[in-house]
DNA sequence: CTGAAAGCGCTTACAG
DNA sequence: CTGAAAGCGCTTACAG
């Protein structure tokens, strides 16, 4: 079929169907939709007439019949975070197989965007939404979406959420350096305003050096590559024998300076890992937080909440580094 | 309004709000989409119980009266690569304020999975399509969507594409090394297999040597980081005194050898750059590829194809490259 | 096993 | 400026 004949072509309906069947629009939508009660040489005619022509019933009417266009949202903060971009691929790769539509928005940490988002998939009426958290992102309305709302990253009581046990993440290298005779263990880490990737880290940085009896030798900065060599430098000025890295660019900052200053043979444990990582130093301990991980889970909590699968509030799972509350 | 009546409130329709205002449906529709022929208090009176009852108009029913859903649908190869989620992200900025509806699925360089995305947009009757192809990915069918697709990084006869230029990112990589008296200008690359990737830049490469009568010292490989760290070697031991390296992970690879070489001092220059090559030589020479510009132009041309603005469908835009001395 | 009819929530010519 | 009516392409009780 030509591409003038196609565009001449009026969109066939169920009608055109029926007719060329010699049926009822009744009998068509039956067999649209699988329903046995029909002569088995009625179905096979006309599913060989359906695709003959190519018709393809319109998801728009059935969806005014109540047999709603599946679709949920995700808004993550920033696709060039390579935490959020894995966990999106699984999340998207999940509903995709369960014939979902996937609307993905970026909240660029803003918590109005993020509102405004919300708002729009509330309007675009989808069954549900994952969201990547953020510190200031403000209190969700959790009735939203028939409660069909997952957090990534962050909690707020009443919504279901998976977080990674990065506080577990950092108790876990701090044991590996001590292991290894570390007697200064420093932590190289983001500001505390930042609650998830700051304090809770620093926390459990802090409780370890008490626990091992060992003085906590801090240095918090932001988050960009530069932060993580010159918090690097500043640590070893302070007499560190080894360190912990909080988040994925401080890890790579700080090993960048070890390069540079020829000490790659500096003990770092580092909480997060990726490629860039393990080639500047093969080396290296790290915590896995396993964000494609994350992503799956999310997509599960939130598909079973939509089909009603899940009733408990108080659920805990922990597989791995991740930390599940639903 | 408490969360229990919600629930309990069936979905208000226009024909409620026509109620509500003691006018007739065709009214309130004429007010919802700013039919000017209605007397202003009536809008007024019509524009005030809409607000007050949080009345939003089924997009489906619409849908059902040719105002289409309006959605168009992004397969990108991978949500990784820090250069397609650049383009994505301004992809989905730009759409999303012209009120489209952006569906994205990953083709993950398979060629029979991008045809299945393809066709489940097909279905889902987005109007256009943006997708980032590759090199195995076999004939499109130019036909589908109206005509309304673009591609990226690859052409193909009768589709609209957005493309870097990266021949001549590679020829201005070249004159640069020259101008600093670079003798032995080497090239590490990628297979030649993949076409845009490996051949195109290669052949710019053997082209500038062939102008600047230099022989050419040439090392392919794969994709990977350790691929750029073992290549660099390679080359250093072919007597290089200075490198192009073709891709973000190749470059990165390089330079991470340099650095444990205490070379670091040694020109490179680059194809796309990005704040880890930054860090790990804040020196270097790159010519930007502007993914983020690349994503825009690709917008807005299917946008224009879309609206009917743009009738040529063998336009190839390839957004001005910058090149960048940081 | 099958078809005619009503209905989903809108839009839009048509007639006033 | 406004309303009654027809229609968009399906689904599904209802009646055979």
């Amino acid at each position: 079929m030509t591409l003038i004949t196609r565009k001449a072509m009026k969109k066939l309906t169920i009608r055109d169907i029926a007719a060329l069947a010699g049926v009822g629009k009744s009998t068509v939508s039956r067999v649209l939709n699988n329903d046995p009660n029909v002569k088995i040489e009625t179905q096979a005619k006309i599913r060989k007439i359906i695709k003959e022509v190519g018709y393809k019933p319109s998801a728009v009417a059935r969806a005014m019949n109540n047999q709603p266009i599946q679709s949920i949202g995700i808004i993550v903060t920033r696709l060039s975070s390579s935490a959020e971009n894995q966990a999106l691929s699984e999340i998207i790769d999940f509903f995709h197989q369960h014939e979902y539509e996937v609307l993905v928005l970026e909240s660029r940490y803003d918590g109005e965007l993020l509102n405004t988002h919300i708002e729009l998939m509330v309007q675009k009426q989808v069954e549900g939404i994952i969201f990547f958290g953020f510190t200031d992102q403000g209190e969700i309305n959790k009735d939203l979406f028939n409660g069909n709302i997952v957090m990534i990253a962050v909690e707020q009581s009443g919504i279901s959420s998976v977080t990674t046990n990065s506080p577990l993440a950092i108790q876990h290298c701090f044991d590996h350096l001590k292991e290894n005779n570390a007697k200064r263990i420093a932590f190289l880490g983001v500001h505390v305003n930042d609650i998830q990737t700051g304090k809770l880290r620093l926390d459990a940085y802090k409780k370890s050096c008490i626990i091992n009896k060992i003085e906590p030798i801090i240095h918090l900065t932001d988050m960009q590559y530069i932060d993580g060599i010159k918090g690097c430098k500043a640590l070893l000025e302070a007499g560190a024998d080894a360190i912990i890295c909080g988040t994925e660019r401080l890890t790579a900052g700080a090993l960048v300076h070890l390069l540079r200053e020829g000490k790659s043979d500096l003990p770092v444990a580092a909480i997060g890992i990726n490629d860039y990582i393990r080639i500047l130093n093969p080396k290296i301990f790290a915590a896995d937080l396993q964000y494609a991980k994350v992503g799956k889970e999310a997509a599960i909590l939130l598909f079973h909440k939509m089909k009603g699968n899940n009733q408990n509030s108080d659920t805990v799972v922990q597989p791995l580094m991740t930390n599940l509350i639903v």
